[in-house]
DNA sequence: GTCTATACTTTGATAGAC
DNA sequence: GTCTATCAAAGTATAGAC
C-alpha cells in the first residue's frame, strides 16, 4: 500500500504481460489493461506512449537477458563446453522467475509485434547465439542441428503437453536434447566434452 | 465447377493468406482484403461471417493435410521407417505450393488465432502426429528429441536465415537433421558437463 | 445468390482539465 | 499523474438493391 509513487509503470508491465501471455499481444486491450488496475485507458499513456511501447519494454528485458549471455560467450574460447554452457545459461534465463513468459510470449507473437524495433533487435541477438554455438566450419546439417538446440528449449512446452509430466520432468528433458543436439553431429561420436 | 461468380470465396482466402502470411493476421485488416478484390468489406461477410471464419477455413486446409498423413501413419506398423517416413510426408506437405506459406503462417500466429475452434483441431492433430513418431517406452528425452523433428523443419528457415545458401540446401538440412532427430537416441554421447 | 450502403461497437490514441 | 471527452479506424451486423 505504501507508495504508488514509480511503480505504477511496473504495475503496467506486470500485468501486461501476463494477459499478452495468455491471451496474446493483439487480443489483449489497453482497457483490459486499465481495468484490472483501476485506471482508465488515457493514463497509461502517461508512462507509455503505445501499446507497442510496453511491449517493447517488455522485450528490452529479454535483450538484456540475452545480452548477458552472449557477452559471456564472445568472451570465452569457442570450444564445445563454452558451446554447452551457452545452452545452460540461456535454459537458466528461460526458466527464471518471469524469463519463460517472456521468452515463450516473444516466441509466440513474434509476427504480431514485428515492426517494434526492439523485437528486431531481440531476433538481431538471437541469432548472435545461434552463431555462438554454431562452427562454421561444419557441415549445413551440423550447423542447423546445433542451432536447433535453442528451439528445442522453448519447444518443449508444446511438443510434451500430452504427457503426463511435471514441469521439472520437461525441463531436465529438454535441456538433455540441447545439449544433445549442440553436442556436434550423430556420425561423429568423437567429439569429446571440453 | 468454378465458374466465374462461385470462386469469390477462392478470391478472398488467397488475398486474405497472402497478406496473413506477409503482415500477419492482426495486423491485416477487412478493408485491405476487400479493396484488393475490388469489393467492401460487408461483400466479406457474405461468404465468411467473421475475420476468423476466414482464418478458420484456411487452417481446415491445413488439418486436412496433416490428416491424411495421420491416416497413412495410423495404417502402418509403428517403426522406425514409419517414422521416417511420417517426417518425409509432412516435409512434402509442408514445401509443396502453398503448404509452406499455410503451415508458416499458422505456426507464427498460434496465439492471435488461439480462439478459433480449426486452429485448435490444427494443434490437436499436430500432437497426434507427434505421438506416432513417438516410442511411449522410451525416455523422456529421446520421446522430446522425435517430437522436435517436426519443430526442425518448421524453425530451420529462421535458424538459418544470416547463413547465404539456397532453399533447397535448407530444405536438404532441415530433412536431414528432422530424420537424424526421429531416428533414435544418443546413449552414448555423455550429457554431463566437462 | 451476390453484393452495397449504412450504422453500431470497440479499439488505439490525443488534447486538455483538475 | 490521472481523468473526461473525443477521434479515426477497426470488426461487425443488417437492410435492401439487383
Amino acid at each position: 500500500m505504501s507508495g504508488q509513487r514509480g511503480d505504477t509503470r511496473e504495475k503496467i508491465r506486470a500485468v501486461a504481460l501476463e494477459l499478452f501471455a495468455e491471451q496474446g499481444y493483439e487480443k489483449t486491450s489497453l482497457r483490459e489493461i486499465a481495468e484490472r488496475l483501476g485506471v482508465t485507458k488515457a493514463a497509461l499513456y502517461y508512462h507509455f506512449k503505445s501499446k507497442e511501447d510496453i511491449v517493447a519494454s517488455l522485450y528490452h528485458d529479454v535483450q538484456l537477458e540475452v545480452e548477458k549471455i552472449i557477452a559471456w560467450g564472445d568472451a570465452q574460447p569457442r570450444t564445445m563446453e563454452t558451446r554447452r554452457e551457452l545452452i545452460r545459461r540461456y535454459y537458466a534465463a528461460m526458466t527464471r522467475d518471469q524469463g519463460s513468459a517472456l521468452i515463450r510470449f516473444m516466441q509466440d507473437n513474434h509476427t504480431a509485434v514485428q515492426e517494434v524495433k526492439a523485437a528486431d533487435q531481440v531476433r538481431e541477438r538471437f541469432l548472435r547465439l545461434a552463431q555462438l554455438v554454431t562452427d562454421p566450419e561444419a557441415e549445413l546439417a551440423d550447423q542447423l542441428r546445433a542451432r536447433i538446440a535453442f528451439f528445442a528449449l522453448n519447444a518443449s512446452a508444446f511438443a510434451l503437453r500430452d504427457l503426463d509430466i511435471t514441469d521439472e520432468q520437461r525441463h531436465e528433458a529438454a535441456l538433455a536434447v540441447a545439449l544433445d543436439l549442440v553436442s556436434g553431429s550423430r556420425a561423429d561420436v568423437d567429439l569429446a566434452p571440453g
